[in-house]
DNA sequence: CTGAAAGCGCTAACAA
DNA sequence: TTGTTAGCGCTTTCAG
C-alpha cells in the first residue's frame, strides 16, 4: 500500500528548508549551501521523490515551437505519410506546451528550399525535424541551426556529421538487400529489371542509390549470373511509360522480375495490368494508397514499407524529450522496421 | 500569430459568469441554467477553447489503478513480450495518475486463474486488461467486472460478447491465411506438414484453431490437391521431438514445407538444423528470441509477428483514455498488423 | 443556480 | 544563501 507520492512540500518539511530551496537543488540551480544540498539529496533518495512533470509544466507556462521542414506534396505521395505522423503528434505536443509547425518547399526547386530554411531560422524554433533532401544546402542549414543551438533531427535519411540530435529512418542499404531477397525468393534468376526514375536532379541527394547498392550486392552474392536491366521512366510524362515498358519487355521476354527503389511503383501498374498472364513478380517500396491498391489486386507482389508516420512521431518525440525533460535520445541512429506488405496483410497496416 | 490559449478564466470573463459555472458546463454537470449553458457554449465555439488536461489532472489529484491479468511465464516465452508493453506504458500512465499492476496465474492451472480473478476483484481496479485464456472462467470473471462497472479490454484474442470495451490483437484467421501464402509462395504444393502441440487442455480456449482454419482455407482454395499432414509433439518432452520428426519426415520424404501455428517453432529447430540439405521452407509465429535466432541463421524461413507489446500499450491506452478523458475507443475491435519477419528484416523489429 | 476561495505540485520573482 | 509569495489552469467545496 503505497501512500501518496512525495512532493517537494514533503521534502521541505523533512529537511526543515523551504520549497524554494528544494526546487533549487532539484534543478541544480546555484546559490544553495552544500549542507542544504546534501540534506535535500538525502531525503530525495530516501523517499524516492519523483517530480510531477505536469505541475512543473503548468507552473513554467512556457511555449516552444518545433518545426518540420518538408517537401510539399500532392495527395497520395510519400510525404503525405509523414504529415500524418505530424498530425498524430499534435496532441501529445500541445499537452507539453509545444506547438508543431510545418514549413514546406518544392523538392525540385532548391531556391524554395533555401527560402524555407530562412523562414525557419527567422521563427527561432526550439527544435527542427527534416529529411535532408538537398545535401549541400542541408549542410548549410544545419550549420546555422547548430550556431543558434537549435537541436535538429533527421528523418527518412541522414547526412553524416556530428551535430544531429537523432535520426529516424529505414536502414536504407539493407532495404535494398531485403528487396532482392523478396524479389528472388531464393529462386535462381537469370534476369531482372530495375525500373528507375529519370530525373534531372539539381543537387538533390538520392537515397535510392544506397538502396540500389544493397539490392545489387544481394544479387551479386546470391545470383552472380543474374543480369540486371535498368529501365528509365519519366514521371512527368506518364503517357510514355507504358510504351517504354512494352518496348523493353518485348525485347527481353525472359524478364519476369521487377524491382523499383522509390515509392512510385504505381507508375508501372498500368502496364502490368495489361499483362496478367506474364505473372511478373514485382517488389516496390512504401505504402502509398495507390501502391496498396495494386498490392491488393495482385499486380504488385510485395511492398517494403518504412512507417514514415512513425518516423515523424519519434523524431518529434526525441525533440520534446530533450526540450521538456532535458533527456537526450538513448540512440542517435534509430532504424525503423522494414514492413513487408503482401496482399494478405496490407490492410492491417 | 496565435496569442495564448484561451482558458476557463477567459471564458468566465467573456460570459460574465464565474470559473465555477464554466467548469460545470464543460463537464455537463447539472445545475446550470439553459441560458448560462448556451452562453458558455457559444464562447467556447468562438474561441476554440481546449482544456489544459494536466491542469485538470493536477486539480483532480486522483489515483486509479489498471490491472493486467496475464499468464506468468518463463524468460523467452510469448507473454514476456506483453510484459514489455506493460513496462513501456508505465511512464505515460503514471503521469496520468494511473498505476499499473500485473496479476499472474499459471496458464495450465485453472484454479490459479480463479484465484487471480478473485484477487483482481478485491483490488477494485479502475480497469482490467486480459487475454481470455480460459474461456468459461473468463466469462464468469468479466461478468463480475461488468457488475462492478469495471471496464475491461481483451488482448491476444477475444470472446464474443457485448461487454468488452475493446480488443487489440491479430486478425487470427487471416494470420493463418497469410501463413499459407508465405509458406507456399504461390508455388504449387503436393504436401505440407503442420506441427501441432499435443496438450491436455483443461478448458483452455485455443486461438490457434482459428489460425489453422485460415491456413487450411487458403490451401483448399489455392492448392486443393495438397495433402496436409498433422504432426504432434509434446513440449514437455523435448527429447522426444527430434525422434518424432525424424520418423515423420523419413516416411514422407516429399514434404518440404512446414508450418506451426503457435509461438513455439523453436521446438523444432534442433531437428531442422540437422537437415540443412533438405532446405525445408518453414513458417512460424511470433518474435520470441529463440525464434528470431533460427530465423537469422536461416533455419526458419519466416515468422509472422503480432506486436504483443503494442497490444498491451494500446489496450492500456484505451483504458486510460476512458478513465482520464472519458473517451470511448473509436473502434472496439482493433486488429494489429501482421509483421512478416525474414532473416533480413528481423533485427529492426 | 451561481460565485468565491482554497488548493493540486511546482516555479519564479522578490525580499530578506 | 534562504524564505515568502503569487500564480500556472483547473476542480471542488461551501456559501449564498
Amino acid at each position: 500500500m503505497e501512500s501518496k507520492k512525495t512532493t517537494i512540500k514533503d521534502i521541505a518539511r523533512m529537511t526543515g528548508l523551504s520549497k524554494g530551496t528544494v526546487d533549487r537543488v532539484l534543478h541544480n540551480r546555484e546559490g544553495v549551501s552544500k549542507k542544504s544540498y546534501a540534506k535535500v539529496m538525502e531525503v530525495i533518495k530516501d523517499l524516492g521523490y519523483e517530480p510531477n512533470l505536469y505541475a512543473s509544466l503548468l507552473a513554467q507556462n512556457k511555449k516552444r515551437e518545433i518545426v518540420v521542414v518538408l517537401p510539399g506534396c500532392e495527395k497520395g505521395e510519400f510525404w503525405e505519410l509523414v504529415e500524418k505522423g505530424i498530425a498524430k503528434s499534435q496532441d501529445s505536443c500541445s499537452s507539453l506546451g509545444i506547438s508543431l509547425q510545418s514549413v514546406h518547399y518544392d523538392q525540385y526547386d532548391i531556391e524554395s528550399f533555401r527560402a524555407a530554411c530562412k523562414k525557419v531560422l527567422d521563427m527561432e524554433p526550439a527544435g527542427v525535424v527534416l529529411p535532408p533532401m538537398f545535401k549541400n544546402e542541408t549542410f548549410v542549414f544545419v550549420d546555422k541551426l547548430k550556431a543558434k543551438e537549435i537541436p535538429f533531427v533527421y528523418i527518412d535519411s541522414k547526412l553524416e556529421s556530428d551535430s544531429y540530435l537523432a535520426y529516424f529512418g529505414m536502414p536504407i542499404y539493407q532495404s535494398g538487400y531485403l528487396c532482392a531477397h523478396i524479389l528472388t525468393d531464393e529462386q535462381n534468376l537469370k534476369e531482372a529489371a530495375i525500373i528507375r526514375i529519370q530525373r534531372d536532379k539539381h543537387g538533390q541527394s538520392d537515397p535510392t542509390i544506397n538502396r540500389r547498392e544493397g539490392f545489387i550486392d544481394y544479387m551479386t552474392e546470391h545470383f552472380p549470373g543474374c543480369e540486371l536491366h535498368n529501365v528509365f521512366i519519366n514521371p512527368n510524362k506518364p503517357k510514355e511509360i507504358d510504351g517504354i515498358l512494352e518496348h523493353f519487355f518485348a525485347e527481353h521476354p525472359g524478364v519476369r522480375h521487377i524491382a523499383m527503389f522509390n515509392s512510385r511503383i504505381y507508375l508501372i501498374t498500368s502496364f502490368l495490368e495489361k499483362h496478367p498472364e506474364k505473372k511478373y513478380r514485382v517488389v516496390g517500396f512504401d505504402n502509398l494508397a495507390a501502391n496498396i491498391k495494386s498490392l491488393k489486386n495482385g499486380t504488385v507482389t510485395a511492398l517494403i514499407a518504412q512507417r514514415p508516420d512513425d518516423q515523424a512521431v519519434k523524431a518529434i518525440g526525441a525533440l520534446s524529450d530533450l526540450l521538456v525533460f532535458g533527456r537526450e535520445p538513448s540512440k542517435r541512429d534509430n532504424f525503423m522496421p522494414m514492413d513487408i506488405l503482401t496482399r494478405f496483410n496490407a490492410e492491417y497496416y
